[in-house]
DNA sequence: GTCTATAGGCCGATAGAC
DNA sequence: GTCTATCGGCCTATAGAC
């Protein structure tokens, strides 16, 4: 197609074609898993023949895992407010429980689990590049704006890290399970901030003073 | 095979090939997962031929959610110690958090949800009963523990049920997190009891009395 | 780089003998 | 009920033209 050539060319696109394959496999994999969606079926998805796919990836496991990957480096949300010096410490952790928790019942958030605890036997590196790049860091981090604010003497802890996974622990919670298993797939925002505030009030009764 | 068939009618032993298909399905279904298992390596794991195994099941997908759904019903622990009245309320949940934690992240237990999550966008109904069977059950069994406790000026909690997902939650740690990526398919028992014991600690720090 | 066409294999399910 | 043998289809991956 010469209008399509023309395109290319005049936008520097040389990896337009590999980007929309990107795309449509992502989808495809992310919402219905490794086994069940067909080379066929991510052409047709993406626009482009077979051949075409095979000659930007070496085969379907590599495509795969490609992508599975990078969704797992991005989708994790932004935590740099728990590298600024503790204030309030309610605020703080309602706001970074809210984002994780919405995370976690998102579409996206509950393909990319799906996707990863299905295919780790298979795919050893997507379960290491989703816990450290997600839960790891995410805990490591709370952990040390935790173990900060002790030492204000905003809060009693024995183990910071053993805190962190605690709070977190409580927002991996029933609507998290339900998303998973298809029960509630959309759980309603007012009901994920219940949660959030339990967790929060609960640790703060724990650990506060 | 005649020896064969005058056992089978010793015994009385009409089910016994669909239930050596049974036994292999399952185990090959757990380990690998829906799509990366063929119904000729469940003959060949069975010992018997693929016709014998569509004379008693429709196909593959029945064969499959029914051994899931069978798994899910029996793997769950025994919880009768939430039955009785409340006695003492750290040894009360250090125990039950003992049992349900060692489930989550034994091979059985790993093997099960990772099929439930994986396959509940296909197989709605195996969602409906892991879930049922399982979570919500105990959830609800502790809930009623707690509520019975708190009657009697044990705790002081605000929401009995909430209280009971909290507690709960914090035994779905990054042990379980772990062993589902395959990242540490087996965390020592002292470990799981370090955890358990966390999560009781501040569970009676914010609750108790 | 991208296409059409096809090789080559495996899979789910069944027919028919016993 | 159980077997052997096989069908038709779909799947991954590639060859070869442009």
């Amino acid at each position: 197609m010469e209008t399509a050539g023309k395109l290319d060319r005049a936008v520097g696109a040389r990896a337009m074609k590999p980007q929309q394959i990107r795309e449509a496999a992502a989808r495809l994999f992310l919402a219905q898993g490794y086994g069940a969606v067909s080379m066929d079926a991510v052409a047709r998805e993406a626009g482009v023949s077979k051949a075409t796919i095979y000659a930007h990836f070496a085969d379907k496991a590599e495509l795969f895992a490609d992508l599975v990957k990078e969704e797992c480096a991005r989708q994790w949300p932004d935590t740099a407010m728990l590298e600024s010096e503790p204030g309030d410490l309610r605020e703080a952790l309602m706001a970074v429980g809210m984002v994780y928790a919405e995370l976690l019942v998102s579409p996206k958030g509950v393909q990319t689990f799906r996707m990863v605890v299905a295919e780790s036997p298979r795919f050893p590196e997507l379960g290491r590049a989703f816990y450290d790049g997600g839960p790891r860091l995410i805990r490591d981090k709370l952990a040390a704006y935790l173990a900060r604010a002790e030492a204000q003497g905003k809060l009693a802890l024995g183990d910071p890290r053993l805190a962190a996974q605690q709070f977190l622990a409580m927002l991996r919670c029933e609507h998290h399970l339900r998303a998973l298993t298809g029960l509630d797939p959309a759980p309603a925002p007012a009901e994920i901030a219940r949660v959030v505030a339990g967790a929060t009030d609960m640790f703060l009764r724990a650990y506060g003073r």
